[in-house]
RNA sequence: GGCUAUGUAGCUCAGCUGGUUAGAGCACGGCACUCAUAAUGCCGGGGUCGCAGGUUCAAGUCCCGCCAUAGCCA
């Protein structure tokens, strides 16, 4: 590699954990990972991380709504966040949580630095509290009159209807979104961060990176308008961390352990590998550089909030912040009546992710405008350009080279200097790639696409075949095709890492930046298979649908969401024959009352239970040792098979089972009854 | 309301510091080809560059106003 090896640091906003991720994060994502990858693919030591964003009162009431803990309800999402991600090919070195350890951590030790050097203050204010919840109640939790336009329901901070701002006290007739109840003002000491003592060290940092410009703009307009003090603190309850010194009564603010997340994952990251160092990273004089990937709604956060904190805690600020602008669909918004609010899952559960990656790719740029997804064009631009132009490179010569000449490359080159041309492009798309104009290193890489395949339609070898003396020629202009395919797919390995490297096992080689200018003379390839199928428009309307249904259903249920787990359960046993209801009947199930529980001598697997079923008891031996201790069971009501034939066993009979779910080891679980049911009943 | 962006062919977008008859891809029409996932190649039609003023020898490109859209106002 002729360019140095730079020590990289990149993370993606953190997604709420209170919902499912959707296109819009995709966007980041995708941009995020692909510009990662083309990092490690010229050889940087790149390292990508996130976590979810886990704590504040939306999670806290959500998960009351749910009748979970938060910690639950936190875990749940987290594995639904995390598939979602890792099936649309975002290959994270980390996917942590702001719940952690090491986020409390460094939340308290960077709380601490600010505090010791003079940069957190308290004041006491007045906020709508609600009685009968007994809490504090955020802006958006307060639903009234607006005091200027008189319309009716309107949030505690603004009015969407004529659009002023006010503070939830003005409200008229204010009400608690939770229980309906007025709020009335109460007094509660905050911790405020001095943001303004920070003007001239985040001019400075304005001036110094190369910001986009817009954002460059915005944040002159707020340092115009002068700056804040920023309200850190939040009074209990709260989900969230205690600000060390206050006796569990103050938590740490949402919006200020949420960036310190960034830390905590990677310090999760680096306690895990040997070729990483917290400090080298973090520390005010570090070498390594720092990339945040944003949406535009979040950047004062990332711009002045931030950087202030790091800075006033002695540590390094961020070497840039990469803002990028909204998903739309179909020009608008997107929309959950208009079937357009697409979950990350709906999407998979239709179509490869392969197609967003490269339509988003297609259409990025380094400005913070928004990116519309306009399904129609989206399902031709993939399928004119993966499939009409780039895959029909290797589709439409590979087959000369299987059948005609056992599966190898020729040893010549028929027009070096077209190849050339083709390897020469390498400097201007990596530019590109490296300043997120994703866009026009798509577009560079059509044209060239376009060219290889003006390329063969020239050279025909579908007619040089057929001359006499002509095996050479022909070997060489089909050899040549897969060679121009080979150098483009390389050049799309960070966009669609999944079908690079299915071209990897098609070539017998693999595609990197330095293999870029190797030529596979004589080399073995294997059979072309088809990389990727058109995409079928009814999927996309499928999508859509989906997207209807899931909305219909969460309306019906109302409160609890209907979430499907999608796991592979199914997949790894499919459900069984249908059985009429008079088979099923043949099973006599009952609740049973483990008497009791005790180890079997000599057996590695099995305990023993004495199950009461309301005056008669049955022995039976259960394979369940390596999930459960016998005093563990003892007294618990389980679900037997009571009439199931004894069965002698080494060491003595089995009168029956009990009922398990799960493969084995640790992971056996047996059920239960809800309370209430008692031995000996029938379980129908 | 204030501020910041955006507004270029049916669709999605390029057009750098103002300079010859405004470009690309997709879609559309014609022709050619048949190796290829009905893919590809060649040719073509199509735009008063949101609207209205101004600066300039010259403006899609700069300035002012208006309209529309998106976002921010901690």
């Amino acid at each position: 590699m002729a360019t140095e090896s730079r020590k990289m640091l990149v993370t993606c906003a953190l997604p709420y954990a209170n919902g499912s991720i959707h296109l819009g994060h995709m966007l980041e994502h995708i941009q995020a990972d692909i510009w990662v990858r083309f990092q490690k693919l010229r050889g940087h030591h790149c390292t990508f991380v996130c976590a979810d964003d886990t704590h504040g009162t939306p999670i806290m009431l959500t998960a009351q709504k749910l009748g979970m803990t938060p910690e639950a309800m936190i875990a749940k999402v987290a594995e639904e966040h995390k598939a979602d991600f890792a099936d649309f090919l975002i290959d994270f070195d980390n996917y942590h949580s702001t719940h952690s350890d090491e986020n409390r951590e460094l939340a308290s030790e960077i709380y601490t630095r600010l505090k010791d050097n003079g940069y957190i203050q308290t004041r006491t204010i007045e906020q709508l509290y609600d009685p009968e919840k007994g809490m504090f109640l955020p802006d958006r939790f307060v639903k009234g009159t607006c005091p200027k336009c008189k319309t009716e329901d309107q949030y505690g901070d603004n009015c969407e209807s004529c659009g002023s701002t006010y503070s939830p006290a003005e409200l008229i007739e204010p009400k608690s979104v939770i229980t309906g109840a007025t709020p009335v003002l109460k007094e509660s000491e905050h911790y405020f961060f001095d943001l303004p003592q920070f003007k001239g060290v985040l001019e400075e940092w304005t001036r110094s990176g190369a910001l986009q410009s817009e954002m460059a703009n915005k944040l002159a307009e707020w340092f115009e308008q002068g700056l804040q003090q920023w309200d850190i603190s939040r009074d209990k309850p709260y989900f969230g961390f205690e600000i060390p010194g206050t006796n569990g009564e103050k938590f740490f603010y949402v919006w200020l352990d949420a960036p310190i997340g960034y830390m905590g994952s990677f310090k999760n990251l680096c306690d895990r590998r040997d070729d990483l160092n917290f400090d080298e990273y973090w520390q005010a004089d570090s070498n390594a550089e720092l990339y945040h990937f944003i949406g535009k709604d979040i950047i004062y956060f990332h711009s002045l909030f931030w950087p202030a904190m790091l800075h006033g805690a002695n540590l390094r600020k961020p070497t840039n912040v990469f803002a990028h602008g909204y998903v739309t669909v179909n020009g608008e918004k997107m929309s959950k009546s208009r079937g357009t609010f697409i979950k990350a899952r709906t999407y998979l559960d239709n179509l490869h992710p392969e197609y967003l990656r490269y339509y988003y790719a297609a259409k990025l740029n380094d400005r913070i405008d928004d990116l519309d997804l306009n399904l129609e064009d989206f399902a031709q631009r993939v399928n004119s350009d993966m499939v009409g132009k780039l895959v029909n490179i290797a589709s439409r010569t590979a087959g000369f080279i299987a059948k005609r000449f056992d599966g190898k490359l020729a040893e010549g080159i028929d027009q070096p200097e077209l190849l050339a041309e083709f390897q020469a492009a390498k400097e201007s798309i990596a530019a590109q790639y490296e300043g997120r104009e994703f866009g026009k290193a798509i577009r560079e890489i059509m044209a060239l696409a376009d060219k290889a395949n003006a390329y063969i339609a020239d050279a025909a070898p579908w007619q040089l075949a057929k001359q006499e003396g002509m095996e050479q020629k022909t070997h060489e202009v089909c050899s040549m095709g897969i060679h121009l395919f080979k150098v483009l797919m390389t050049y799309l390995k960070p966009v669609l890492p999944q079908m690079a490297a299915d071209v990897e096992a098609f070539l017998n080689t693999e595609l990197t930046w330095d293999s870029l200018d190797t030529v596979l003379t004589g080399h073995g390839i294997n059979k072309f298979k088809a990389l990727i199928q058109r995409i079928e428009p009814a999927k996309i309307d499928a999508i859509i649908e989906q997207t209807k249904a899931e909305l219909a259903a969460d309306q019906a249920v109302s409160a609890p969401a209907l979430e499907l787990e999608h796991n592979d359960e199914l997949e790894k046993e499919p459900v069984a024959e249908t059985i009429s209801f008079d088979e099923f009947a043949k099973v006599d199930l009952r609740v049973a009352r483990i008497a009791k529980a005790e180890h079997v001598k000599g057996a590695n697997k099995l305990l023993q239970l004495t199950l009461d079923l309301g005056g008669e008891t049955r022995n039976v031996f259960a394979g369940i040792k390596s999930a459960y201790q016998p005093e563990d069971l003892e007294g618990r009501l389980t679900v037997m098979v009571a009439n199931l034939a004894p069965r002698k066993m080494k060491f003595g009979l089995s009168e029956g089972m009990v009922l398990a779910a799960g493969p084995g080891g640790e992971e056996i679980h047996i059920l239960s009854p809800d309370s209430g049911a008692k031995p000996g009943q029938r379980i129908m």
